[in-house]
DNA sequence: ACCGCACTGCGTACGGTGTACGTAACTACG
DNA sequence: CGTAGTTACGTACACCGTACGCAGTGCGGT
């Protein structure tokens, strides 16, 4: 049967090699490797079809006989640079554990900084996701909890990690597109915001303002919002 | 000076009329109203330039003198339905408060299934979104903190809702462009996570879904992800 | 052994996108 | 009253995802 019916399917359900034919000349992985460097210097958008095949070196139409569509492409990309999680035996201290996957997590997605934009509920049933997330219960063992409760746990915090390093970047990669550099915009942004603050209709921001006017450290704020994350799942959270 | 020259500017910084030259027809809120109107019927990848001029009745190239980039359309659109936001006076209980908060962001976000992709930091200094911030301050008034706890707070809880909302309708979203209906795709997918889990290769998920294999109540998921979120910032999150 | 068919490879084409640029009309200021 | 700055907008370009058709290839069934 031809790949043209529109048909609704997992691409990791379809078979890399169905048998008759001649073999293709690519596998997955080699695309998936292709969408992932092309992705890493030249950011997502640089990411189509024409692109990717090129950078395999074949033909725009021919990258259809592995991929369906281009949102199967991102599905490998995804999958793909999951396979860099580490996995590593329980330490017993699911804090401790739970901390390092958070801090991991937050590693992979600055080696590629599409990520984030590319993380979908959709795409948590790739052989690499899976993996994760049994891991991520084999740390929370030691925890005593019913599974529903890990897994939303794992969820809360995934996500947390993920719009917090989608925020961090988020400026560095839409700037690419941008005619002008990310200093300049956020330069430009500050002083607005400065003069709107200075208009007195928002005292309370002011007075945050005022408070702290020294740089964030971005990476203390990292940590407190994990540690937040694992104390509202705590059941010894009294100590602090 | 022409618009022309690529200059970093904030859009809300822009004046709307500059005094020469003939009026023009349409303000910024008509504009942002087309795009959210387009957007709310036809989904967020129907919003082109193209069509929100259609919308509008004007040529195409004529937006531009009003929104420079398309990116400057998006944040016209997110501050528009940000003004959707309630603001009442404080209760004293900052949690019943923030709960309040978090429902009615849900809420908007339910109305615009688009606004979750669509947030963005770089959004942030937006009109509607200094009032909203300011508002959330006021309601955090009784909770003994610094002002830079309470921002982090304030990250953290919106950005839990919108990670929790985007992953709700990202699927029923994703799913107007696709070529056949969401609940296929759903049934294809849990199809093909019932094959990997019968493998026996990840034990704890097959005890996750023999634990609880009753339908999930995202209403109740939501209500205690945002409990999690207030906990994590009690400071009498002893008394459960 | 050989035919047929399913598959790969790929060029062409279509309808869409964002937006640079040039031109014409218009109005408020010097 | 000119003229500079603005609005309005048609045309054009480069690029996108992908439907379709055709040529070549090699395995499965007979």
């Amino acid at each position: 049967m031809a790949v043209r019916g529109a048909v609704p399917e997992v691409i990791w359900a379809r078979p890399e090699r169905t048998g008759r034919g001649p073999k293709p000349a690519y596998t997955r992985d080699d695309i998936a490797a292709a969408a992932v460097r092309i992705a890493d210097a030249q950011g997502l958008d640089a990411v189509s079809m024409r692109h990717v095949a090129a950078e395999l070196g074949c033909g725009t139409m021919s990258l259809y006989n592995y991929v369906p569509r281009k949102e199967d492409l991102h599905e490998l990309m995804v999958d793909a640079v999951s396979a860099e999680h580490a996995r590593w035996e329980p330490s017993g201290d699911w804090r401790a554990d739970m901390r390092r996957v958070a801090g991991q997590t937050r590693e992979l997605m600055r080696r590629h900084p599409w990520l984030p934009r590319l993380m979908s509920p959709a795409y948590g049933f790739s052989p690499n996701a899976l993996r994760y997330l049994e891991h991520c219960l084999a740390c929370l063992d030691p925890l005593e909890a019913p599974y529903g409760t890990k897994l939303e746990f794992i969820a809360l915090l995934n996500g947390m990690v993920t719009t917090y390093v989608r925020n961090e970047l988020d400026t560095a990669e839409r700037v690419r597109a941008l005619p002008w550099s990310e200093d300049e915009e956020n330069a430009v942004r500050i002083a607005y915001l400065g003069s709107r603050i200075a208009s007195g209709a928002y005292p309370r921001m002011a007075a945050a303002f005022a408070e702290d006017a020294g740089p964030i450290d971005l990476e203390a704020v990292f940590e407190r919002a994990v540690e937040r994350v694992l104390d509202a799942f705590d059941p010894e959270r009294g100590a602090r």
